[in-house]
DNA sequence: CTGAAAGCGCTAACAT
DNA sequence: ATGTTAGCGCTTTCAG
């Protein structure tokens, strides 16, 4: 890379005048000026990042860590992060912690040596499962700034942004409930997480303030090692008069819709179907499926926003908790509104 | 940040004696050396990435340009290369060139400010269209070391990871003639892309070459602003006597199959289909699709790979190209083979 | 065995 | 208008 070294050397002047000159000083005179910004510009100059972060003692880098790339939520929320934080002149730093707790300490311990000036993260399943944050706590106490996103936890004191979970799978399930249906299911594949117990008490807290329905709540859980084809054939065989189901997490919906239309439901006159996907899986879903929107670019923007604020005011204490509306999505699978 | 200041001056030391001593020097005595790493460790000090970073010319990160990470393969690729690149002490920085070329430049420019050792990347679908890969040069151009994958130009003269496109979609078209399938159409969304093209080819070269086959090539494009639902559609209204499909791009595999099924098609005695779908797509398909797999993971470890072995042999002008092998899974939606 | 000094590339206060 | 110097945090050569 040319430095400012190289420039003064061949324009015999000093690195101090060059570096002033670039930055259009009123102390260097206009012919100067010019010459070093020709000559800059001819041999492609560039500052180079690393000074200037070890001159400032900032890196305009954020680390985002992320549990699960392959979740479509995830990778949304990244492009969105990504997308944000660009057009503010930030780069990201990804570490993937796999929902691992060893893999998500190990990122944030190794980006806290000056990598980055703070995080941008949503809590790993297995962290979630222990209720173990301290790792996490153990950041921000080093003054380092921290926004999660989507899974987070109340033990941990510092800016979020998450949807109205329980209020979302309230409403779908209220919506279900005024379509008439008796015998309203949950599945999930999410319920060790902070989102995934939210949305149930959501569902069950419908149902249990409807004074017509009569069914006690039930929840399907699948969890890491069960096949959520076989899980849901089975679901279907156990509670035959099944007339509503709600899916919170990315693909049981879908799974569901697959099922039912093998085994001959009419969706969505016998049987009403809502998932909390996002839209990519609708192209695999015929009639096309309604769902939950989590609006996950808002999600993803309103982070990198709330992580530049603080930057910009990392003395404040006072932390922030940005709740991102969800909007239900009347498609194919729930009976049309009147 | 403890800095090595801090601890020089609380032991009344200095600062190259702290240094010396973290490094287990011979120079420095066993009874300082101690001193020094209790209170470093008390202090709980990290030597300041960004300054080692200046000092060395080398920051230890990769920045990996991905064209559109809500593309599975994508998403999985990038998994790969941070699980890589990690396990090797490398830190990336993750840019969405959004398939845009003005993306691709920005952030090579950006980047090659002296905050990433080089790159890895696929080329933007734009950049491809256009052919154009002058700002991609020009940063090798710079000497500084540049890994393709997937996407890659014959213009351009770096290290490089690919799969065999052609021989793949040869190989899977040769098994649907084997089927003795008579209407074999190809459907793609990526005509724009080598790998597209290389496909196509692949698939072509099949079919001329066996005598026996009369038909000539079909190849269903399906453009960016076109429904890939709608457009299969017509594809089975155009050609009713259709009895193989190869869909090489990552959805229309599933799309077509959900689509026959609706039209009534019996899957595989009638029509086999054969996709590049990544295996995420076979939680939606029953039958579950066959594909040609293309060890993703594969692709990603070898671009960290060469990536590496170029960092520590820049000047080795000979570059590389490494061809994962792909393989035909055989499902449920091709017929067995005895 | 320990310390001083230079230098990585840059900026900015302080001379001249 | 231009130059010198110090310093960001670290390593390393050279002196003591």
């Amino acid at each position: 890379m040319v430095t400012l070294k190289d420039l003064a050397e061949q324009l015999n002047v000093s690195i101090s005048t060059v570096s002033k000159a670039l930055h259009n000083s009123e102390e260097i005179s206009p012919e100067t000026i010019a010459r070093v910004k020709a000559l800059a510009e001819h041999l492609n100059y560039k500052p180079n990042k690393v000074a200037i972060s070890l001159k400032n003692n900032t890196t305009n880098t954020i680390g985002v860590i992320i549990p699960n790339i392959l979740n479509h939520f995830f990778a949304k929320a990244l492009y969105a992060i990504e997308e944000e934080a660009s057009s503010h002149g930030y780069n990201i730093i990804t570490c993937l912690s796999d929902e691992k707790k060893s893999k998500e300490m190990n990122s944030l311990q190794l980006l806290s040596d000056g990598s980055v000036d703070g995080f941008i993260m949503s809590i790993a399943e297995e962290s979630q499962i222990d209720n173990d944050t301290e790792h996490i706590k153990a950041i921000l106490n080093q003054n380092i700034p921290i926004v999660l996103f989507d899974r987070v936890s109340d033990d941990i004191i510092c800016d979020k942004v998450i949807i109205d979970d329980f209020g979302a799978a309230f409403e779908a399930t209220k919506h279900l409930l005024s379509e008439g249906r008796k015998h309203i299911v949950l599945i999930s594949d999410i319920d060790n997480l902070s989102v995934g117990k939210l949305r149930t008490n959501g569902y069950v807290q419908a149902l249990t303030e409807n004074e017509d329905y009569k069914e006690t709540p039930i929840v399907v859980t699948i969890s890491k090692n069960e096949v959520a084809d076989q899980k849901i054939n089975v679901l279907f065989k156990e509670y035959p008069l099944i007339d509503g189901i709600i899916a919170i997490d990315n693909t049981s919906g879908v799974i569901a819709l697959q099922k039912a239309f093998k085994l001959n439901y009419n969706v969505p006159e016998d049987l009403s179907i809502i998932g909390f996907s996002d839209d990519n899986v609708l192209q695999f879903t015929d009639p096309k499926l309604s769902t939950v929107s989590q609006h996950t670019i808002d999600i993803g923007k309103a982070s990198v926003n709330l992580f530049i604020d603080r930057l910009n005011n990392k003395a404040q204490n006072s932390t922030k908790t940005k709740i991102i509306k969800t909007k239900l999505i009347l498609r194919d699978t729930t009976k049309p509104v009147f």
